[in-house]
Formats: C-alpha cells, structure tokens, sequence
DNA sequence: CGTTGACCTTCCAGCGGGGGGAACCAATAG
DNA sequence: CTATTGGTTCCCCCCGCTGGAAGGTCAACG
C-alpha cells in the first residue's frame, strides 16, 4: 500500500511517516516509481508508534519499544522499566504544573481586573528577590 | 553592568538574555568597546521575564505583559485576562498528563515485569483499533 | 611588556517532533 | 488530452533556548 493508505490506517499525517522513515522508526518498500510501499506490518508499526506518541513517549523510547515489541525473547520487565520511568516523568511534568497553575490561580483571584491599573499579578512579576520580608509576609 | 552581572541579578543565563535582546523584549545600552550595558531597569526587566517564564507564560505573553507594566494607565483586566487564558492552556495540559497517566499507570499496573516476554503494555500498543470489541471487553 | 584567564562579542548549528509549501513525477478519470 | 489526485524530494519554519567556534577586551600578575 502507498503512504496515504498506510497514513489512513495508522491515523499518522504522510509528513509524520516519511519522518519516521527518515529516523529510522519505519523501513517501507519502495516500488519501481520511486513510491513507498507498506506492508501490513509497517502500517501496524505505524498504528503502535501513533499509540505510544499520543501516550507520550518520546520517539527514543518509541525506538526501544518497537525493538521490544519485535522481539519475542523479551522480559516484560523491560518494558515495565520504560514505562515506569516515563509514568515518572509525566508525574513532575503534572506537579510543575499544578505548582504554576495554583501560583497563578491565586493571583487571578487576587486581580480586580477591572479599570483600575493596580494589579497583584505585575506586582508578583516585578517583585525583587531582595524583597524577601514582603513575601515571608505574605506567604 | 555587563551581562554576566545582569545574568547574576536576574537569574537568568547570559545566552538567553542575548537572545530576549535579539528578539526585543530587552533593549540594554552598548558601551564604547561593544559590550551590553545593562541598567538597574533592564536588570529588573529580565527578572520580570525569568519569573513570567517560571509561570510558563510564552515570549508573546512576556511581551504584552511587560508592555502592560511599564504602562503606568493600563487596565487590570487586560492582565488578569491574559493570565487567565494562560491558567485554561495550564489546565488543558494537566488533563492532558492525567489521561495519559491513568491510562500508563493501568497498564504498568497489570504488566507482571518479570522474565516472560507476555506484556500487556506492548499489548495495548500493538492492539489493532478494529478489534473494537476486546476495548469494549476490557473497558 | 607579555601572558594568562575571565569575560565579552558574533555567528551558526541543533534539540524534539514534526508542519508548510515549492517544484516536480506518476497514475487515473473523463 | 487534460485535470485532478496522489506521490516524491527539498528546504525552511515553529519554540525557547543551548552549545560551540572564532575572535575582541580587560584586569592582574610576573
């Protein structure tokens, strides 16, 4: 099958799947008009790689788990590892969020936001370290 | 003050600072031999900008909020909208993580992670999106 | 006076993970 | 025969920096 089949069956843009040739993810044939062809095989790649992309590995870990997927001998632990270590990762991405989403929350609540030019979160932005009574103060 | 100095006060790595000067948000004066002079202000700038970072606002949001602060007339309400479309996009990504989380954790959770090759991870990466029923199954 | 080393300058390349679009061939429908 | 839809390569662009090369400047030391 051409790129825009596979591309239908994976749910991957074409541009995506000629990227992932280029890196190496995907070894398509190629016919004798210069075309890629897919197999089955390469569209079910394909379909993984979206999969574990939407859940969030990188394309490295991608690479690691495709080379674990074609691999019968594998121990799961492996594969466990992998996915423990980026469990980890999503865990301090979602904590360094809620940290700046609470430090910005309160300083919504705190804004009048009306008129009026005074405004707590500027106030926050352009606070000195050196002001460091205000925020124990404050804090 | 020459940039390394700015770069103590403010926080911030010299090259970034080079590169907030390249795309404007900094505009520090150059004295006779070519160096950055930075004054107390642009110091106090770059500190605005390493804390509004902090927030994870983006360079475009930088800029309309130092724009808003050295506008001594400007309206709260502009700030405090700014930051609250920031807190929709921080939110967004959160839920984003926490659906990826659950989905990885569920699976870390069933892979035994031992020496047998059998993995449900790879098997739900693997799973082919027209076996509808067994998601219907297990879901 | 020379030299060392810390600082500064510019420019260019690259990261991840593709997206947009040009310029060009191949296949097919009417 | 042409129009449309596909495919191909190529290179630049995005964000927000970061690293490195090649070179200029300045203060201190001998």
């Amino acid at each position: 099958m051409n790129i825009g089949d596979a591309a239908d069956l994976s749910g991957l843009p074409a541009k995506t799947i000629r990227y992932y040739e280029d890196i190496g993810l995907v070894k398509p044939l190629r016919s004798s008009n210069g075309y890629r062809t897919f197999r089955e095989s390469d569209a079910h790649k394909l379909a993984f790689l979206g999969r574990a992309r939407a859940l969030g590995f990188t394309i490295e870990d991608c690479r690691n788990l495709l080379a674990l997927y074609e691999d019968e001998e594998r121990a799961s632990a492996v594969v466990k590892e992998i996915a423990k270590q980026h469990l980890e990762r999503i865990d301090g991405k979602i904590a360094e969020l809620k940290e700046m989403r609470a430090t910005l929350a309160h300083l919504v609540q705190e804004c009048a936001g009306d008129h009026r030019p005074d405004c707590p979160i500027l106030a926050d932005l352009a606070m000195k370290r050196c002001d460091e009574d205000d925020r124990r103060k404050s804090t």
